[in-house]
DNA sequence: CCAAAAGTGTTCCGTCTACACCCATGG
DNA sequence: CCATGGGTGTAGACGGAACACTTTTGG
């Protein structure tokens, strides 16, 4: 291959993924310890080094895959994170990616397995390097999207009652909502079907199930919640 | 220096600035031919290669100046484009960065020696590499930002009319705007002030000059337009 | 004197918000 | 039988959209 531009200087390019998810009708998301110097044992998000002959948007998924087996997530770029002291090891720039995922596809014995956990974000600790920032970044651009993108239900079980889809976007928002507004606005999205099935783990009543119906929501693209 | 990732591959990272002007009631880009192969000739953003020892930022602001000899220009990443052949000499990632300046700063002398013009967002031709999608994906983010931030002063003269204001709005929105509910909003923004001073080059009547006042948008900066 | 841009308020309508009670069931 | 979460409608407030005429002055 010919060399164009061998003059200039090269970098290290690395993938760190932000995974969402909801539990417990709180925001979460997977961090570990890290176990690589320099900074082995501190806190940190997940991440790779980029390969060459690996886009970003690949690389980012072979790490998400190679935490968590899942294929087909839900990713979006965050940003590229480029101080020349970010990395204590050397130069590194990172790309970071956020990915939403339903915690029921990421089971105890994986968490076990990597040595990940799921913290609120509410209460992340002090992570290595940026990630703090990365983090917060990541959070914005979700909580911004979530409003007109039906993303929410990448955090969910494919059936998912009302109330289940009322609590994730309070605790994405970090505010309350008035439950038969929230349900007004629910009613006008036809793409968020009502199943016949009925939910009785979380109430004695019984909740409808819903779905998100993919087809019927890109014949009419139109999401505000 | 300790080298800790030595088996990772590096690649070459450049920044690429789409930068935004307003002139004559459009939004405009400054492009210009590439210079080097490959790709000697083809329109192309205006962009560089990131050092070792200067952060993305840096590097972009570095590159901006290069170009238009101007400081402290207001930037935003887009973020970083990384597909494995968007460049056809070699591996290189890039992260753009818009850039929002005043046309009256970049004069038609500079515009001549770096061989770049500015041409309207509507009519931007087809460029180099992922160029038009770094530009696209620019002008979302500037259109999302410049109605809930005052960004919009950077792309006007120090003193400005209202009328100038909302052909600048027009122009990004790609709509029309009332007159009178533009005008109603702006005097809720008392960080908009309106001066002494008269323009008399656009109308016969003469249009009164508004100034943003940067300290009193920070004491209360609610911004909505 | 007229063309061209500046400047100025009010009404209407649709959207968002606030708000309280009955229902079904498991334990 | 009661505690728990599920489910439902309306009225009033607020904010955004539509809309037309007068003013000033250079040429």
């Amino acid at each position: 291959m010919t060399t164009f531009y061998k003059e200039f200087q090269k970098v290290l390019l690395s993938v760190d993924c932000i995974i969402f998810g909801f539990d417990n009708n709180k925001l979460k998301v997977l961090i570990g310890r890290r176990q690589m110097d320099p900074g082995r044992g501190e806190w940190s998000l997940y991440g790779g080094f980029v390969r060459n002959d690996e886009s970003l948007d690949e690389a980012a998924n072979r790490t998400l895959n190679e935490l968590t087996g899942l294929h087909e997530i839900y990713m979006r770029q965050v940003g590229a994170f480029g101080t020349v002291d970010r990395d204590p090891g050397e130069r590194v720039v990172s790309v970071a990616y956020y990915a939403l995922i339903n915690v029921k596809d990421y089971d105890e014995k994986l968490l076990k397995e990597h040595g990940v956990e799921w913290v609120e974000v509410e209460k992340v600790p002090t992570m290595y390097s940026d990630h703090n920032a990365m983090i917060l970044k990541a959070r914005k651009m979700m909580q911004q999207k979530i409003k007109t993108e039906p993303i929410s239900f990448q955090l969910l079980p494919q059936l998912f009652t009302l109330t289940q889809l009322q609590r994730l976007y309070e605790a994405v928002n970090g505010e309350e909502v008035d439950k038969r507004n929230f349900r007004k606005r629910i009613k006008e999205m036809d793409f968020i079907e009502k199943t016949e099935l009925i939910d009785k783990v979380s109430s004695k009543r019984g909740a409808a199930l819903y779905r998100f119906n993919k087809k019927m929501y890109k014949e009419d693209p139109n999401f505000k919640l």
